[in-house]
DNA sequence: TAGATTGTTAATCGATTAACAATC
DNA sequence: TAGATTGTTAATCGATTAACAATC
Protein backbone atom coordinates (compact mmCIF):
# COMPACT_ATOMS: atom_id res chain seq x y z
CA UNK A 1 0.00 0.00 0.00
CA UNK A 2 1.40 3.38 -0.61
CA UNK A 3 1.63 5.69 1.78
CA UNK A 4 -1.04 8.82 1.58
CA UNK A 5 -0.33 12.26 1.05
CA UNK A 6 -2.75 15.03 0.61
CA UNK A 7 -2.59 17.94 -1.40
CA UNK A 8 -0.47 17.08 -3.71
CA UNK A 9 -1.25 18.09 -7.16
CA UNK A 10 -1.88 16.43 -10.40
CA UNK A 11 1.13 17.97 -11.55
CA UNK A 12 3.66 16.73 -9.18
CA UNK A 13 1.36 13.47 -9.35
CA UNK A 14 1.98 12.97 -12.89
CA UNK A 15 5.97 13.73 -12.72
CA UNK A 16 6.57 10.26 -9.95
CA UNK A 17 6.09 8.03 -12.71
CA UNK A 18 8.71 9.85 -14.94
CA UNK A 19 10.90 9.82 -12.06
CA UNK A 20 10.45 6.43 -11.00
CA UNK A 21 11.31 5.80 -14.87
CA UNK A 22 14.63 7.94 -14.90
CA UNK A 23 15.93 6.30 -11.56
CA UNK A 24 15.65 3.06 -13.31
CA UNK A 25 17.37 3.81 -15.76
CA UNK A 26 20.36 5.38 -14.02
CA UNK A 27 19.82 2.02 -11.97
CA UNK A 28 20.51 0.00 -15.17
CA UNK A 29 23.76 2.31 -15.48
CA UNK A 30 25.00 1.36 -11.66
CA UNK A 31 24.66 5.10 -10.61
CA UNK A 32 24.63 4.85 -7.38
CA UNK A 33 24.25 8.54 -6.63
CA UNK A 34 22.84 11.72 -8.08
CA UNK A 35 22.34 15.14 -7.41
CA UNK A 36 19.29 16.97 -8.11
CA UNK A 37 21.26 18.61 -10.78
CA UNK A 38 22.44 16.17 -12.20
CA UNK A 39 19.28 14.68 -12.50
CA UNK A 40 17.78 18.12 -14.37
CA UNK A 41 20.02 17.32 -16.92
CA UNK A 42 18.47 13.69 -17.50
CA UNK A 43 14.86 14.52 -16.85
CA UNK A 44 14.52 18.43 -18.49
CA UNK A 45 12.79 19.23 -15.28
CA UNK A 46 14.53 22.18 -12.91
CA UNK A 47 16.90 21.28 -9.83
CA UNK A 48 14.69 23.12 -7.93
CA UNK A 49 11.45 21.93 -9.14
CA UNK A 50 12.55 18.21 -8.85
CA UNK A 51 13.82 19.33 -4.90
CA UNK A 52 10.08 20.55 -4.24
CA UNK A 53 8.72 17.84 -6.11
CA UNK A 54 10.57 14.99 -3.68
CA UNK A 55 10.22 17.22 -0.56
CA UNK A 56 6.31 16.84 -0.87
CA UNK A 57 7.08 13.52 0.32
CA UNK A 58 9.97 13.85 3.07
CA UNK A 59 13.36 14.50 2.80
CA UNK A 60 15.08 11.87 0.85
CA UNK A 61 18.42 12.86 0.13
CA UNK A 62 21.29 14.46 2.00
CA UNK A 63 23.03 17.92 1.93
CA UNK A 64 26.41 17.77 0.31
CA UNK A 65 25.56 14.35 -1.27
CA UNK A 66 22.72 14.21 -3.17
CA UNK A 67 20.31 11.36 -3.79
CA UNK A 68 20.75 7.63 -3.57
CA UNK A 69 19.24 6.50 -6.46
CA UNK A 70 17.83 3.24 -5.55
CA UNK A 71 16.43 4.37 -2.28
CA UNK A 72 14.82 7.13 -3.80
CA UNK A 73 13.62 4.99 -6.63
CA UNK A 74 12.21 2.73 -3.78
CA UNK A 75 10.86 5.45 -1.64
CA UNK A 76 8.81 6.70 -5.46
CA UNK A 77 7.61 3.37 -5.78
CA UNK A 78 5.79 3.23 -2.28
CA UNK A 79 4.64 6.57 -2.97
CA UNK A 80 3.33 5.39 -6.02
CA UNK A 81 1.62 2.57 -4.26
CA UNK A 82 3.93 0.08 -6.30
CA UNK A 83 4.29 -3.44 -3.98
CA UNK A 84 0.80 -4.20 -3.79
CA UNK A 85 -1.48 -6.29 -5.77
CA UNK A 86 -5.02 -5.45 -7.56
CA UNK A 87 -6.68 -7.83 -10.10
CA UNK A 88 -8.32 -6.18 -12.91
CA UNK A 89 -10.28 -7.06 -16.10
CA UNK A 90 -9.86 -5.73 -19.39
CA UNK A 91 -13.81 -4.93 -20.80
CA UNK A 92 -13.99 -4.83 -24.94
CA UNK A 93 -11.95 -7.64 -26.19
CA UNK A 94 -11.14 -6.24 -29.12
CA UNK A 95 -7.78 -5.24 -31.01
CA UNK A 96 -6.70 -2.51 -28.29
CA UNK A 97 -8.18 -5.09 -25.22
CA UNK A 98 -5.86 -7.95 -26.98
CA UNK A 99 -2.99 -5.68 -27.04
CA UNK A 100 -3.47 -4.30 -23.51
CA UNK A 101 -4.13 -7.94 -22.10
CA UNK A 102 -0.90 -9.08 -24.13
CA UNK A 103 0.98 -6.04 -22.61
CA UNK A 104 3.98 -7.97 -20.29
CA UNK A 105 4.07 -4.92 -17.75
CA UNK A 106 1.46 -5.41 -15.33
CA UNK A 107 2.57 -8.13 -13.77
CA UNK A 108 5.57 -6.58 -12.96
CA UNK A 109 3.34 -3.79 -11.45
CA UNK A 110 1.43 -6.20 -9.57
CA UNK A 111 -1.46 -5.38 -11.95
CA UNK A 112 -3.19 -9.45 -12.59
CA UNK A 113 -5.45 -9.39 -15.54
CA UNK A 114 -8.01 -11.98 -14.66
CA UNK A 115 -10.93 -11.81 -17.18
CA UNK A 116 -11.64 -10.32 -20.35
CA UNK A 117 -15.21 -9.18 -21.13
CA UNK A 118 -16.91 -8.68 -24.37
CA UNK A 119 -20.21 -8.67 -26.12
CA UNK A 120 -19.33 -10.55 -29.07
CA UNK A 121 -20.78 -14.02 -29.24
CA UNK A 122 -18.26 -14.75 -31.36
CA UNK A 123 -15.35 -14.13 -29.19
CA UNK A 124 -16.78 -14.88 -25.88
CA UNK A 125 -15.83 -18.27 -24.82
CA UNK A 126 -11.76 -17.80 -26.35
CA UNK A 127 -8.98 -17.26 -24.62
CA UNK A 128 -6.15 -14.77 -25.14
CA UNK A 129 -2.89 -15.71 -23.18
CA UNK A 130 -4.82 -18.14 -20.83
CA UNK A 131 -7.32 -15.53 -19.87
CA UNK A 132 -10.73 -16.21 -20.47
CA UNK A 133 -13.54 -13.58 -22.70
CA UNK A 134 -16.65 -13.77 -20.72
CA UNK A 135 -20.06 -12.35 -21.39
CA UNK A 136 -20.21 -8.45 -20.39
CA UNK A 137 -23.44 -9.75 -18.75
CA UNK A 138 -21.59 -10.85 -16.04
CA UNK A 139 -19.25 -8.34 -15.14
CA UNK A 140 -20.32 -6.86 -12.40
CA UNK A 141 -21.20 -10.61 -10.31
CA UNK A 142 -17.56 -11.93 -11.53
CA UNK A 143 -15.89 -8.40 -10.25
CA UNK A 144 -17.66 -8.90 -6.87
CA UNK A 145 -17.02 -12.27 -6.59
CA UNK A 146 -13.28 -12.47 -7.69
CA UNK A 147 -12.59 -8.93 -5.79
CA UNK A 148 -11.63 -7.18 -8.94
CA UNK A 149 -10.00 -3.58 -8.03
CA UNK A 150 -9.47 -2.33 -11.38
CA UNK A 151 -11.44 -2.06 -14.71
CA UNK A 152 -9.89 -1.46 -18.13
CA UNK A 153 -12.43 -0.02 -20.47
CA UNK A 154 -11.25 -0.60 -24.08
CA UNK A 155 -14.78 -0.86 -25.50
CA UNK A 156 -16.19 1.68 -28.53
CA UNK A 157 -17.59 4.67 -26.70
CA UNK A 158 -21.10 4.24 -26.66
CA UNK A 159 -21.49 1.19 -23.91
CA UNK A 160 -18.37 2.70 -21.86
CA UNK A 161 -20.45 4.38 -19.45
CA UNK A 162 -22.84 1.11 -18.76
CA UNK A 163 -19.32 -0.72 -18.57
CA UNK A 164 -18.53 2.05 -15.93
CA UNK A 165 -21.57 1.22 -14.26
CA UNK A 166 -21.45 -2.19 -13.90
CA UNK A 167 -18.07 -1.92 -12.75
CA UNK A 168 -18.75 0.59 -10.19
CA UNK A 169 -21.61 -1.90 -8.31
CA UNK A 170 -18.95 -4.36 -8.46
CA UNK A 171 -16.90 -2.16 -5.77
CA UNK A 172 -13.78 -1.60 -8.17
CA UNK A 173 -11.29 1.27 -6.90
CA UNK A 174 -10.24 2.44 -10.01
CA UNK A 175 -10.86 2.96 -13.85
CA UNK A 176 -8.29 3.22 -16.89
CA UNK A 177 -10.17 4.09 -19.66
CA UNK A 178 -9.42 4.43 -23.13
CA UNK A 179 -12.74 5.03 -24.48
CA UNK A 180 -13.07 8.48 -26.23
CA UNK A 181 -15.60 9.83 -23.55
CA UNK A 182 -15.55 11.34 -19.76
CA UNK A 183 -17.16 8.47 -17.72
CA UNK A 184 -18.83 9.16 -15.12
CA UNK A 185 -17.60 7.58 -11.83
CA UNK A 186 -19.10 7.81 -7.84
CA UNK A 187 -16.05 9.66 -6.24
CA UNK A 188 -14.39 6.94 -4.56
CA UNK A 189 -13.41 5.56 -7.97
CA UNK A 190 -10.60 6.68 -9.62
CA UNK A 191 -10.61 7.34 -13.40
CA UNK A 192 -7.65 7.64 -15.44
CA UNK A 193 -7.79 8.58 -18.67
CA UNK A 194 -5.71 7.39 -22.59
CA UNK A 195 -7.75 9.45 -24.79
CA UNK A 196 -5.85 8.62 -28.02
CA UNK A 197 -8.17 10.52 -30.24
CA UNK A 198 -7.28 13.59 -27.97
CA UNK A 199 -3.45 12.38 -28.44
CA UNK A 200 -3.55 12.45 -31.84
CA UNK A 201 -4.97 15.76 -32.62
CA UNK A 202 -2.64 17.27 -30.27
CA UNK A 203 0.17 15.76 -32.78
CA UNK A 204 -1.54 17.66 -35.93
CA UNK A 205 -1.72 21.09 -34.25
CA UNK A 206 1.56 20.92 -33.38
CA UNK A 207 2.61 19.80 -36.92
CA UNK A 208 1.54 22.95 -38.51
CA UNK A 209 2.37 25.12 -35.42
CA UNK A 210 4.86 27.95 -36.27
CA UNK A 211 8.16 26.69 -34.51
CA UNK A 212 8.51 29.04 -31.23
CA UNK A 213 11.91 29.87 -31.28
CA UNK B 1 -3.75 22.91 -43.42
CA UNK B 2 -4.16 24.47 -39.92
CA UNK B 3 -4.14 28.41 -39.82
CA UNK B 4 -0.84 29.28 -37.02
CA UNK B 5 -0.76 30.87 -34.03
CA UNK B 6 1.94 31.69 -31.87
CA UNK B 7 2.66 31.47 -28.11
CA UNK B 8 -0.55 29.06 -27.04
CA UNK B 9 0.07 27.52 -24.33
CA UNK B 10 -0.05 23.67 -24.11
CA UNK B 11 -2.52 23.82 -21.50
CA UNK B 12 -4.90 25.41 -24.13
CA UNK B 13 -4.23 23.40 -27.01
CA UNK B 14 -4.80 20.27 -25.12
CA UNK B 15 -8.01 21.26 -24.37
CA UNK B 16 -8.52 21.60 -28.45
CA UNK B 17 -9.20 18.41 -28.88
CA UNK B 18 -11.63 18.30 -26.18
CA UNK B 19 -14.10 21.16 -27.53
CA UNK B 20 -14.05 19.29 -30.48
CA UNK B 21 -15.16 16.23 -29.19
CA UNK B 22 -17.96 17.92 -26.79
CA UNK B 23 -19.13 19.97 -29.84
CA UNK B 24 -19.51 16.75 -31.92
CA UNK B 25 -21.50 14.90 -29.64
CA UNK B 26 -23.43 18.28 -29.64
CA UNK B 27 -24.07 18.21 -33.34
CA UNK B 28 -25.21 14.45 -32.95
CA UNK B 29 -27.50 15.48 -30.46
CA UNK B 30 -28.84 18.37 -32.84
CA UNK B 31 -27.59 21.70 -30.49
CA UNK B 32 -26.89 24.84 -32.90
CA UNK B 33 -26.21 27.03 -30.82
CA UNK B 34 -24.34 27.11 -27.20
CA UNK B 35 -23.49 29.51 -24.43
CA UNK B 36 -20.22 29.29 -22.63
CA UNK B 37 -21.78 28.70 -19.27
CA UNK B 38 -23.93 26.00 -21.11
CA UNK B 39 -20.15 24.54 -22.36
CA UNK B 40 -18.89 24.80 -18.88
CA UNK B 41 -21.14 22.21 -17.82
CA UNK B 42 -20.49 19.72 -20.62
CA UNK B 43 -16.93 20.16 -20.19
CA UNK B 44 -16.80 20.68 -16.62
CA UNK B 45 -14.66 24.16 -17.64
CA UNK B 46 -15.30 27.37 -16.65
CA UNK B 47 -17.17 29.48 -19.12
CA UNK B 48 -14.47 31.75 -18.43
CA UNK B 49 -11.96 29.64 -18.92
CA UNK B 50 -13.64 28.60 -22.56
CA UNK B 51 -13.93 32.04 -23.39
CA UNK B 52 -10.58 32.68 -22.53
CA UNK B 53 -9.39 29.95 -24.78
CA UNK B 54 -11.37 30.64 -27.91
CA UNK B 55 -10.34 34.21 -27.77
CA UNK B 56 -6.89 32.95 -28.56
CA UNK B 57 -7.92 32.35 -31.84
CA UNK B 58 -10.50 34.96 -32.26
CA UNK B 59 -13.76 36.09 -31.87
CA UNK B 60 -16.38 32.91 -33.24
CA UNK B 61 -19.66 34.05 -30.72
CA UNK B 62 -21.70 36.69 -30.70
CA UNK B 63 -22.69 38.86 -27.62
CA UNK B 64 -26.29 38.18 -26.04
CA UNK B 65 -26.51 34.88 -28.55
CA UNK B 66 -23.13 32.41 -27.80
CA UNK B 67 -21.90 30.17 -30.17
CA UNK B 68 -22.99 28.14 -33.14
CA UNK B 69 -22.11 25.04 -32.53
CA UNK B 70 -21.46 23.23 -36.02
CA UNK B 71 -19.42 26.64 -36.77
CA UNK B 72 -17.48 26.41 -33.89
CA UNK B 73 -16.11 23.03 -34.31
CA UNK B 74 -15.76 23.53 -37.54
CA UNK B 75 -12.98 26.58 -36.72
CA UNK B 76 -11.67 24.40 -33.80
CA UNK B 77 -11.21 21.98 -36.18
CA UNK B 78 -9.66 24.56 -38.85
CA UNK B 79 -6.95 25.40 -36.11
CA UNK B 80 -6.08 21.69 -35.12
CA UNK B 81 -5.48 21.33 -38.65
CA UNK B 82 -8.04 18.86 -39.83
CA UNK B 83 -8.88 18.95 -43.57
CA UNK B 84 -4.90 17.72 -44.69
CA UNK B 85 -3.70 14.25 -45.46
CA UNK B 86 -1.00 13.10 -44.40
CA UNK B 87 0.28 9.36 -45.18
CA UNK B 88 1.72 7.88 -41.91
CA UNK B 89 3.63 4.47 -40.98
CA UNK B 90 3.75 2.11 -37.81
CA UNK B 91 7.14 0.65 -36.76
CA UNK B 92 6.70 -1.99 -34.94
CA UNK B 93 3.89 -4.40 -35.38
CA UNK B 94 3.44 -6.21 -32.46
CA UNK B 95 -0.01 -6.35 -30.44
CA UNK B 96 0.15 -2.19 -30.07
CA UNK B 97 1.18 -1.60 -33.62
CA UNK B 98 -1.79 -4.18 -35.03
CA UNK B 99 -4.52 -2.39 -32.58
CA UNK B 100 -3.28 0.76 -34.35
CA UNK B 101 -3.57 0.00 -37.13
CA UNK B 102 -7.09 -1.31 -36.77
CA UNK B 103 -8.39 1.73 -35.45
CA UNK B 104 -10.72 2.99 -37.56
CA UNK B 105 -9.99 6.39 -35.92
CA UNK B 106 -7.09 7.64 -38.71
CA UNK B 107 -8.55 7.90 -41.67
CA UNK B 108 -11.53 10.12 -40.38
CA UNK B 109 -8.72 12.53 -39.15
CA UNK B 110 -6.75 12.52 -42.54
CA UNK B 111 -4.14 9.78 -41.09
CA UNK B 112 -3.35 7.42 -43.87
CA UNK B 113 -1.21 4.40 -42.70
CA UNK B 114 0.80 3.30 -45.38
CA UNK B 115 3.08 0.86 -43.89
CA UNK B 116 3.89 -0.91 -41.02
CA UNK B 117 7.68 -1.97 -40.24
CA UNK B 118 8.88 -4.29 -38.04
CA UNK B 119 12.28 -6.41 -37.50
CA UNK B 120 10.58 -9.99 -37.09
CA UNK B 121 11.48 -12.19 -39.99
CA UNK B 122 8.47 -14.07 -39.22
CA UNK B 123 5.80 -11.40 -39.45
CA UNK B 124 7.87 -9.13 -42.92
CA UNK B 125 6.29 -9.59 -45.98
CA UNK B 126 2.78 -10.22 -44.04
CA UNK B 127 -0.46 -7.69 -44.20
CA UNK B 128 -2.42 -6.18 -41.65
CA UNK B 129 -5.53 -4.79 -43.38
CA UNK B 130 -3.73 -4.45 -46.75
CA UNK B 131 -0.91 -2.96 -45.37
CA UNK B 132 2.02 -4.10 -45.76
CA UNK B 133 4.68 -4.87 -42.93
CA UNK B 134 8.41 -4.47 -44.24
CA UNK B 135 11.84 -4.89 -43.08
CA UNK B 136 12.82 -1.73 -41.02
CA UNK B 137 15.63 -1.89 -42.66
CA UNK B 138 14.11 0.37 -45.74
CA UNK B 139 12.28 2.51 -43.31
CA UNK B 140 14.12 5.99 -44.12
CA UNK B 141 14.06 5.26 -47.98
CA UNK B 142 10.69 3.93 -47.99
CA UNK B 143 9.62 7.15 -46.00
CA UNK B 144 11.30 9.20 -48.39
CA UNK B 145 9.60 7.87 -51.88
CA UNK B 146 6.10 7.67 -50.29
CA UNK B 147 5.85 11.42 -48.43
CA UNK B 148 5.47 9.51 -45.30
CA UNK B 149 4.98 12.74 -42.70
CA UNK B 150 4.05 11.39 -39.40
CA UNK B 151 5.57 8.27 -37.75
CA UNK B 152 3.96 6.15 -35.31
CA UNK B 153 6.60 4.21 -32.42
CA UNK B 154 5.34 1.38 -31.55
CA UNK B 155 8.31 -0.64 -30.77
CA UNK B 156 10.41 -1.35 -27.25
CA UNK B 157 11.83 1.23 -25.97
CA UNK B 158 15.06 -0.43 -26.60
CA UNK B 159 14.84 0.56 -30.62
CA UNK B 160 12.85 3.46 -30.18
CA UNK B 161 15.39 6.41 -31.10
CA UNK B 162 17.26 4.05 -33.60
CA UNK B 163 14.01 4.16 -35.35
CA UNK B 164 13.27 8.23 -34.37
CA UNK B 165 16.55 8.72 -36.12
CA UNK B 166 15.57 6.86 -39.47
CA UNK B 167 12.60 8.53 -39.87
CA UNK B 168 13.77 12.14 -38.75
CA UNK B 169 16.08 11.26 -41.59
CA UNK B 170 13.69 10.81 -44.07
CA UNK B 171 12.16 13.99 -43.69
CA UNK B 172 9.10 13.47 -41.49
CA UNK B 173 7.11 15.89 -39.42
CA UNK B 174 5.79 14.71 -36.76
CA UNK B 175 6.54 11.06 -34.23
CA UNK B 176 3.68 9.81 -32.00
CA UNK B 177 5.65 7.68 -29.71
CA UNK B 178 4.33 5.12 -27.50
CA UNK B 179 7.41 3.64 -26.89
CA UNK B 180 8.35 4.26 -23.14
CA UNK B 181 11.52 6.58 -23.29
CA UNK B 182 11.48 10.35 -24.32
CA UNK B 183 12.67 10.36 -27.77
CA UNK B 184 15.19 12.98 -29.38
CA UNK B 185 14.48 14.80 -32.41
CA UNK B 186 15.52 17.84 -33.99
CA UNK B 187 12.94 20.76 -33.25
CA UNK B 188 11.42 20.51 -36.74
CA UNK B 189 10.12 17.16 -36.06
CA UNK B 190 7.13 17.35 -33.46
CA UNK B 191 6.91 14.55 -31.42
CA UNK B 192 3.48 13.89 -29.21
CA UNK B 193 3.99 10.67 -26.26
CA UNK B 194 1.73 8.00 -24.84
CA UNK B 195 3.38 6.71 -22.14
CA UNK B 196 0.98 4.40 -21.25
CA UNK B 197 3.17 3.30 -18.25
CA UNK B 198 3.00 6.34 -16.58
CA UNK B 199 -0.40 6.59 -17.08
CA UNK B 200 -1.19 3.28 -15.63
CA UNK B 201 1.12 4.51 -12.49
CA UNK B 202 -0.54 7.80 -11.85
CA UNK B 203 -4.29 5.53 -11.87
CA UNK B 204 -2.13 3.36 -8.98
CA UNK B 205 -1.32 6.23 -6.76
CA UNK B 206 -4.75 8.07 -7.07
CA UNK B 207 -6.36 4.30 -5.76
CA UNK B 208 -4.49 4.67 -2.87
CA UNK B 209 -4.71 8.39 -2.47
CA UNK B 210 -6.91 9.91 0.50
CA UNK B 211 -9.86 11.63 -0.90
CA UNK B 212 -9.66 15.22 -0.82
CA UNK B 213 -12.97 16.57 0.31
C1' DT C 1 37.42 22.00 7.79
C1' DA C 2 35.85 23.36 3.06
C1' DG C 3 32.89 22.13 -0.59
C1' DA C 4 28.74 20.49 -2.09
C1' DT C 5 24.05 20.05 -2.17
C1' DT C 6 19.86 19.62 0.17
C1' DG C 7 15.48 21.47 2.28
C1' DT C 8 12.78 25.41 2.41
C1' DT C 9 11.37 30.15 2.09
C1' DA C 10 10.63 33.96 -0.90
C1' DA C 11 10.08 35.83 -5.67
C1' DT C 12 8.43 35.22 -10.15
C1' DC C 13 5.85 33.62 -13.65
C1' DG C 14 1.89 31.80 -15.94
C1' DA C 15 -2.69 30.09 -15.92
C1' DT C 16 -7.29 30.43 -14.18
C1' DT C 17 -11.09 33.03 -12.51
C1' DA C 18 -13.75 37.19 -11.81
C1' DA C 19 -15.71 41.27 -13.38
C1' DC C 20 -17.70 44.28 -16.52
C1' DA C 21 -18.06 47.27 -20.58
C1' DA C 22 -19.26 46.41 -25.32
C1' DT C 23 -22.71 44.84 -28.23
C1' DC C 24 -25.78 41.63 -30.45
C1' DT D 1 -35.42 48.50 -26.13
C1' DA D 2 -34.11 45.06 -22.46
C1' DG D 3 -31.79 40.86 -21.68
C1' DA D 4 -28.17 37.98 -22.59
C1' DT D 5 -23.67 36.86 -23.39
C1' DT D 6 -19.41 37.75 -25.45
C1' DG D 7 -14.59 39.70 -25.57
C1' DT D 8 -11.26 41.48 -22.70
C1' DT D 9 -9.02 43.57 -18.79
C1' DA D 10 -7.89 43.06 -14.00
C1' DA D 11 -7.45 40.09 -9.84
C1' DT D 12 -6.38 35.80 -7.95
C1' DC D 13 -4.48 31.59 -7.51
C1' DG D 14 -1.15 28.00 -8.11
C1' DA D 15 3.02 26.26 -9.95
C1' DT D 16 7.75 27.03 -11.07
C1' DT D 17 12.10 29.11 -10.25
C1' DA D 18 15.55 31.49 -7.50
C1' DA D 19 18.04 32.08 -3.47
C1' DC D 20 20.22 30.80 0.57
C1' DA D 21 20.73 29.09 5.29
C1' DA D 22 21.28 24.49 7.18
C1' DT D 23 24.10 20.63 7.24
C1' DC D 24 26.29 16.49 5.63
Amino acid sequence: MGKNYTNISMAVIRRLPKYYRYLGELIDKEVYRISSRELSVITSFTASQIRQDLNCFGGFGQQGYGYNVEELRDEIGKILGLGANYNAVIVGAGNLGQAIANYPYFSKRGINIIALFDTNPKIVGMKIRDINIYDVENLTEYAKENNVKIGIICTPETVAQKITDSLCAADIKGIWNFAPIDIKTPKEVKVENVHLGESLLTLLYLLNEKDKD
